[in-house]
RNA sequence: GGAGAAUUAGCUCAGCUGGUUCAGAGCACCUGCCUUACAAGCAGGGGGUCACUGGUUCGAACCCAGUAUUCUCCACCA
């Protein structure tokens, strides 16, 4: 049977899939093996797999599969989060679609429809990760809302409110008027945006004047409980213990002094709006104003603005500027940019709102988490995060973790008609709680909000092993802590260090050693790859298009490690090359006929090399991998396989047309096929799995699948030899270079003579011979005349050319400026060595290598000027 | 406003403790080849004042200072 010219992944990537699902290779329970663990991490139940996931998800598989392979009892947990806010979002408007209002829907209807969205779209991504490759321990699945993970969610805001972290408050909060519920800090982010400056008059009472006041936001105006200014700013002394007049509605307030106000920025002057802004708040906690809230949850104004009722707060604003100029109390309108907070999920500008929420005290969390990444304990890669995830620990802020929600887990706080609470697990224990606290257990009802949806991320790592609820089981106590974990530097703090913070609290242990932070996937032009900007290729359509080995590759190839990758799609078709190039190669040995016979010196000299060639990359490709340099290690693979094996090793053995290959040096061409092919196999499993199979390779046992095959180990390479037949390809290349440079057809053969001096090539005669096709080759003592020569190592090479071949005047020039070049080089290295004081100063061993240099140079200046006399 | 990082070939990036692994890789490019594994290929080749300016040193892509540009993170100036 022929194999197909070019490599034809589809066929290859569905049945392996199903093979290794079938014979259980990504299955891990615990055992006597070290174990290998990673959990993925989760993405949003609803999501679809974009760029981000690929990358993230490749380098996790090529991670574990290396560790399946190197013996390691591998576990890779997959699962998703139920990523509160988005899905809820998804879901409303999904209702919204049917005609539906969420506010028509008791909460148990509403979560009905959101398990059924749950569980007609949850599980797409998932699958997704399967056409990746992904071996994930799929019968570990877990999702953030599995009863048992919801359970280790209860179980720790109980723990952490007995011990006293959890608390509940009235406190400014961001509000996401969209989402209708209350944010932490980390989900707001924050953009630049072009405003108007409003330059606003307010009457001061009992007079004709007026004083100035700059705001961006004047439909806040109503809000107003005080205007401040500077003590210190002799402008407005005459203020003073003044009243003015709030515009359009003329209520009266206050003028305050404080040197919190920047005399310098706008008119000096502040109006303060303590509801609406989170400076004014605490202004004016301090010195005793008002709050006026005149905004609904969903970003209206409310009866307390007086005027404009219902109108959204934009519209709103538009308004009141109207009618401030249409009243004459619009001095001035400027251009502004400032930098305006927004919902990471929701994209609705934030509202700083006062409302009661829970929050988690972090300062003291935060503490042995530092401390974990500060004594390498847990490893950042690449370091350069450590600074900010350092900046954050130190300046964390209490995290509010409650959410107007009730897609998620709902809070285990219990009121009673007095409107007193406890937390408590069940409705039994909060009466119970009641009792024993001496209150009321009448009307009991449950607090209506969830936790933050990263309040559950952050047990991830537990309780996907049920760690949390069951510390003691053997899954956990065997997989935890966990080895690597994978994931973007956008939610190092949202993610990271909340897993490292609660995994510490459970079990005074991190619950992962290394941090991998990959990049962030942007286009060729460096912007960030998105759905909106439409620069983002469908993962799923590059995999058809490229196949899913080649577009590993492609996406390790340009990634280096914790900087932003340029996506390309010329990367995905490298991948795709190299692909077909293994697969030729394959295509090459299998068309060999045989005959039983012993290797030839050459053949065994190739394989002598190719031998130590191989454990040498062996050891760079693990270096690599141990700095976390996928890319590097990759690169050293596709140099291996394409150059060393194809270019070099394959060529030297392969035999005449026709002509059959010897059964031992075949023998030997496959065992180093399979190596190979198992140290490809992390980057691109189903191309290697779909060769390993080949009845080239003899018969397979069922679970003989280079999935599991022994990932080539670190050896001991002799040096020498590789360094040895550096030489011998610089002559083919040289030989080759001469006959292109000369218009010679390579079906030519040219004669050749070899001056070694203390290099013994003779073993490399015959791969010498086939691969720069000589006529004669000679190893000589001496000079031969009439000759092009160059150097080689430290071998001079003299090709015989007939005449009509030699361009005696090109040959000239070109040993001419070599010879320059030389006499230059030399004059460098003789000034430097005449330099007393770097005699005196530099390293023994680095004159020493100078001398070394200059006696070099002479050398090769000698060998030269005999050539150009030749020439004559 | 604060902090961190980056700037090396057309592109994406390596370059560890300053000294022949110091100017590299892959891709792209140019030239010649449809040579019976592969044109998704083979052979060969040309590309760089290492952002700029000073300093330290016998010696700087590398260390220091400043400048320019870019990026990221953090931050409540109306």
């Amino acid at each position: 049977m022929s194999l197909a010219k070019t490599y034809n992944p589809k066929e290859a990537e569905n049945k392996w899939y199903a093979y290794w699902m079938e014979k259980g290779f990504f299955r891990s329970t615990p055992d006597h093996r070290e174990p290998y663990t990673i959990v993925m991490p989760p993405p949003n139940v609803t999501g679809v797999l974009h760029m981000g996931h690929m990358l993230n998800n490749t380098i996790q598989d090529v991670l574990i599969r290396r560790a399946r392979m190197q013996g390691k009892n591998a576990c890779w947990v997959p699962g998703t989060d139920h990523a509160s806010i988005a899905t809820e979002a998804k879901v409303v408007a999904m209702l919204k679609e049917q005609g539906i209002d969420k506010k028509s829907l008791t909460r148990d209807i509403f979560l009905k429809h959101a398990w059924e969205w749950k569980e007609k779209y949850g599980g797409i991504i998932l699958k997704q990760l399967e056409k990746l490759g992904a071996s994930c321990d799929w019968e570990r699945t877990k999702f953030t809302m599995d009863p048992d993970l919801s359970d280790a969610v209860i179980d720790t805001f109980i723990r952490f409110y007995k011990e006293g972290y959890i608390y509940r408050g009235v406190r400014m909060v961001n509000w996401d008027p969209q989402g209708k519920t209350a944010l932490s800090d980390e989900e707001v982010i924050r953009k630049e945006v072009n405003q108007k400056l409003y330059y606003v008059r307010y009457k001061i009472k009992d007079s004709n004047e007026y004083i100035v006041i700059a705001t961006t936001r004047p439909e806040t105006i109503m809000a107003d409980t005080a205007i401040c200014i500077n003590p210190n700013d002799e402008r407005y002394t005459h203020l003073k213990g003044k009243t003015v007049l709030v515009p359009l509605i003329d209520r009266e307030i206050p003028v305050i002094e404080d040197d919190y106000v920047e005399m310098e920025f706008g008119t000096g002057c502040l109006k303060v709006t303590p509801a609406h802004d989170l400076n004014d708040y605490e202004l004016g906690q301090k010195h005793n104003l008002e709050v006026i809230d005149i905004l609904n949850d969903d970003g209206t104004l409310n009866e307390k603005a007086q005027i404009l009722i219902g109108e959204d707060r934009f519209i709103a604003r538009k308004t009141v500027a109207k009618l401030l100029e249409e009243a004459g109390q619009i001095e001035k309108i400027e251009d502004y940019k400032s930098q305006v907070g927004f919902s990471e999920r929701t994209d609705a500008a934030i509202e700083p709102k006062l409302s009661m929420q829970w929050f988690c005290k972090m300062e003291e969390l935060a503490k042995p988490a530092l401390e974990y990444v500060e004594n390498g304990t847990i490893k950042l890669i690449p370091e350069k995060f450590f600074a900010s995830y350092k900046h954050w620990m130190e300046n964390v802020k209490d995290w509010c973790i409650s959410r107007q929600l009730w897609w998620g887990q709902r809070i285990p706080a219990w009121y009673n008609e007095k409107n007193e609470w406890v937390v408590a697990k069940t409705e039994e224990e909060a009466v119970q709680e009641f009792e024993k606290q001496g209150k009321s257990a009448q009307g009991i009802r449950q607090e209506e909000d969830v936790l933050d949806t990263w309040f559950s991320s952050g047990l991830w790592p537990m309780s996907v092993f049920d760690g949390v609820r069951n510390p003691d089981n053997e899954d956990f106590k065997y997989y935890y802590p966990t080895n690597d974990l994978v994931t973007a530097p956008e939610i190092l703090f949202f993610w990271v260090a909340r897993m490292i913070i609660m995994g510490h609290d459970y079990t005074q242990q991190p619950p992962f050693r290394n941090v991998y932070l990959t990049g962030i996937v942007r286009d060729k032009l460096g912007r960030k790859m998105s759905k909106s900007l439409g620069n983002s290729p469908d993962p799923i359509e590059l995999m058809e298009q490229y196949g899913t080995d080649g577009v590993r590759v492609g996406m390790l190839l340009s990634s280096p490690a914790g900087n932003d990758l340029m996506f390309d799609i010329s990367y995905c078709e490298q991948g795709r090359n190299f692909a077909n190039k293994i697969w030729n190669a394959f295509r090459l040995v299998k068309g060999w006929e045989t005959i039983e016979a012993p290797a030839t010196v050459a053949q065994k000299s190739a394989a002598y090399w190719f031998e130590n060639r191989f454990n040498q990359a062996v050891v760079e490709i693990d270096e690599h991998f141990k700095s976390y340099r996928l890319s590097d290690a990759l690169m050293a693979t596709y140099k291996l396989i394409w150059d060393d094996f194809c270019a070099w090793y394959l060529e030297l053995v392969k035999p005449a047309y026709q002509a059959p290959i010897e059964s031992e040096t075949l023998a030997t061409v496959k065992l180093y096929f399979q190596k190979v092919l198992a140290l490809a196999h992390p980057f691109m499993p189903f191309l290697t799995e779909e060769l390993w199979h080949d009845e080239l390779f003899g018969e397979r046992q069922p679970k003989d699948c280079v999935i599991v095959a022994t990932y080539p180990e670190i050896r001991p390479f002799d040096e020498a030899i590789i360094k040895e037949f550096e030489i011998v390809q610089q002559i083919i290349s040289e030989v080759r270079n001469i006959r292109n440079s000369k218009g010679i057809s390579p079906k030519v053969a040219l004669p050749l003579a070899i001056n070694t001096t203390d290099v013994d090539l003779t073993k490399f005669r015959d791969g010498i011979t086939k691969l720069a096709n000589i006529a004669d080759l000679s190893f000589v003592q001496e000079k031969v005349t009439g000759t092009v020569s160059f150097l080689a190592g430290k071998s001079e090479c003299y090709v015989r050319l007939d005449n009509e071949n030699v361009d005696i005047e090109a040959e000239r020039e070109r040993i001419t400026k070599e010879i320059e070049y030389l006499k230059g080089f030399l004059v460098s290295v003789e000034k430097k060595l005449s330099n007393e004081r770097f005699v005196q100063n530099a390293k023994p061993e680095i004159v020493q290598n100078e001398q070394n240099k200059k006696a070099d140079a002479e050398a090769k200046i000698k060998i030269l000027k005999e050539s150009l006399a030749g020439l004559e």
